[in-house]
DNA sequence: AGGCTATCTGAACATACGTTCCTTTAAAAC
DNA sequence: GTTTTAAAGGAACGTATGTTCAGATAGCCT
């Protein structure tokens, strides 16, 4: 008995994809095995290398396409006719697109230390991406005198640190709605930039 | 072979929590074996249990120690006169005592996942301590009319978020002082529950 | 139906892990 | 000096890991 009936790599694949996400964000990387994953999926742990070369390609991917995405929804925005209008759409944006997928976010954070040192600078620099355009967002603010902020640079930090926050607690369904969450977060930050 | 002249559990006992607390911090508890603990330590991987039950209790002992500490250092603030004040000497003893112990710091908020259930549950008791200080603080706050806070719950947690996350990015000897961080952090904080 | 491609199984490889425990050596106690 | 306790070495145990690959089965195409 080898190749199971009605399989189809469409289908494989992306259940690999989804149990490395599950088994990774809730067990760790290095504690979660291929045995493991295969098992998730229904198969025999050789058969994952039909769909990544290894495991840390499997990381990586899951990673990587974390940070496009994220990328992307923020590229996706519309232009923003002042600072304070686009920190509030960025707020917004960052707090609702991670609610919606709190494994991958749990990962993007969590997983850093296990990617090799090829694979961490690729993330790191699209990390830096994500966080230069909150600078931007920020400075932008200081000068057309919307903002007032101490330090950029250290204000992006504090507020991404605030927002990706959400995720260790926030549950769709809980006290709170998305909404709600949303609404008191860019209030928070609207007062903390001075806004 | 076999005792190393000069050892003594006084000296190896810490030396062994120290490689640890290093190792886990850089590469994950999963990742670290205790041989690597071991090598570091200069001894055998047998020697570290003349320390410790097993892995997992050198895990649990670790962040057990750290949420101790930090519970007694919150302790040993003098009691503030105002809910303001209160708030200040949070943030900052907050930053500073997370400043003081980047490893710890690391472990207790990445290593959640790899402890047992037991003793994931005391842990998380302890955060929950601390968490609900911070709440305390900000419901005086409300009552007394210093701040203006939609959700004192949720606004802890942004706070605490925003705090811990000093220790992914600050290092000592950097652009800022640790006193410059404890300033700027302390405003946007302030600011941020309209005090 | 036959041939080719796709997708799996299952066994194996080389290596590693957490832990135990007997033996050895060092240090302390008497 | 002798005995007892302390602290290590080192081997082994039972188990596990990431990965490879030959062979087996399923599906597609002609």
């Amino acid at each position: 008995m080898a190749r199971t009936q009605g399989s189809h790599s469409g289908i494989t694949g992306p259940r690999v994809r989804k149990a490395a996400l599950t088994l990774f964000a809730r067990h760790g990387y290095a504690a979660v095995s291929m045995r493991q994953i295969a098992r998730d999926v229904g198969v025999q742990a050789g058969a994952l290398y039909n769909y990544t070369p290894d495991k840390q390609s499997l990381l990586f991917d899951l990673m990587k396409t974390h940070m496009d995405e994220l990328l992307a929804s923020r590229a996706a925005l519309a232009a923003p006719p002042s600072p304070a209008a686009a920190l509030e759409s960025f707020t917004r944006m960052h707090i609702r697109f991670h609610s919606e997928r709190p494994d991958a976010v749990f990962i993007a954070y969590m997983e850093l230390r296990n990617l090799s040192p090829e694979n961490f600078a690729a993330i790191e620099a699209l990390r830096r991406v994500y966080e230069d355009q909150l600078e931007e967002i920020l400075r932008a603010g200081v000068i057309s005198g919307d903002f007032t902020v101490a330090d950029p640079k250290v204000t992006t930090m504090a507020v991404i640190a605030m927002l990706t926050g959400v995720n260790t607690w926030f549950r769709e369904g809980g006290r709170l709605s998305l909404e709600e969450v949303e609404q008191i977060y860019w209030d928070m930050v609207r007062k903390a930039v001075g806004a």
